[in-house]
DNA sequence: AAGGGCCCCTGAAAGC
DNA sequence: TGCTTTCAGGGGCCCT
């Protein structure tokens, strides 16, 4: 489940392999992972093309070649593009066939001898070919288009979230999964970033008051930071592009965390399922309601604040 | 417009 | 023990 930290690190881990690099070839070996054109526009397009650049907009990784093309990569769920050399052909192989992993959809020739893969267990993923920046957006990239702004750009502000939210009445959690809000964010990093900021996920987005939009707006960025630092979370599939782990499983305070203790107080982990995703938070630093003593006297609140 | 549910898919794990 | 069912989830799409 790669998520911004995820395709950040497969970014940079391709960035310094494939720069300067040209694609010799490409091999469909199931071409429906080609999402769009068809494959043999793709090939026609892609072929004799050098990697010049790559950037990351939320979870889509865009790789630009000297054509002036651009590939445009989502790994959804279980995707891998890994830079790997074309290891020898097994003795038992047909002539030219080589080892490669199971589910290895997409192979990119590269001028250096080595390989590019596109290898997807669940194959939600694919590799669309899309013009130049401001050209209209092919089909399927719909998502590209419509995304928010970065979390760790200068872009995204505390007030920005807090305008975003406004008059929301949905889950903050099924809100911060929404692209068009902030881009990046899947369902390890939404749960962690509320954590972190003490906000239960059940509650309504617009009900956050400044002062936890503030908290979630740090929480946010200080989350993905920590888990770029140590190159993603790796639970099942994911590795970066040259096949690495991440590290920040183990960092992980609530998400597959259920029933073990809360690193702040000690009380078991709940997990519960809100927007058709499984969702952990701590029930006791992360309160539904209000924080309120008990009692008939409690502190009334001031005008205007709900 | 906003919100919620479904769907795509495979393999591991849980259930019977 | 072995078969069947459930679950994992990103995001497009559709319905209300």
């Amino acid at each position: 489940m790669p998520e911004l930290p995820e395709v950040e690190t497969v970014r940079r881990t391709l960035e310094r392999r494939l720069v300067g690099l040209a694609i010799e070839d490409v091999e469909p070996i199931h071409p429906q992972f080609i999402r769009y054109p068809g494959a043999d526009e793709f090939l026609a397009r892609v072929k004799g093309a050098q990697f010049t650049a790559l950037h990351r907009r939320g979870k889509y990784l865009l790789i630009d070649l000297s054509t002036g093309d651009r590939l445009v990569a989502h790994l959804r769920m279980t995707g891998r593009l890994v830079y790997s050399a074309a290891d020898p052909p097994r003795p038992t192989d047909t002539e030219g066939l080589v080892p490669r992993p199971k589910h290895t959809h997409l192979v990119f020739h590269l001028s250096d001898g080595a390989e590019l893969r596109y290898i997807d267990q669940r194959t939600f993923g694919g590799i669309t070919l899309a013009g130049p920046l401001g050209t209209p957006l092919p089909p399927g990239l719909a998502g590209l288009g419509a995304i928010g702004p970065e979390p760790l750009s200068p872009e995204f502000t505390a007030e920005r979230l807090r305008h975003a939210l406004r008059g929301r009445r949905a889950p903050i959690k099924a809100l911060l999964l929404d692209q068009r809000l902030v881009a990046g964010l899947g369902n390890i990093y939404a749960d962690e970033a509320l954590y972190r900021a003490r906000v239960h996920p059940e509650r309504e987005g617009g009900s956050l008051r400044p002062a936890e939009t503030d908290a979630l707006h740090q929480a946010i960025r200080a989350v993905l930071e920590t888990a770029i630092e140590v190159n993603g979370t790796t639970f099942y599939s994911y590795v970066d592009g040259e096949g690495n782990r991440g590290e920040m499983a183990t960092l992980l305070n609530v998400y597959a965390r259920e029933g073990e203790a809360c690193r702040e107080c000690g009380g078991p982990i709940e997990r519960t399922r809100l927007g058709g995703r499984s969702t952990h938070f701590c029930p006791v630093c992360q309160p539904k309601g209000r924080r309120r003593k008990a009692g008939r006297g409690a502190t009334r609140r001031k005008a205007g604040t709900v």
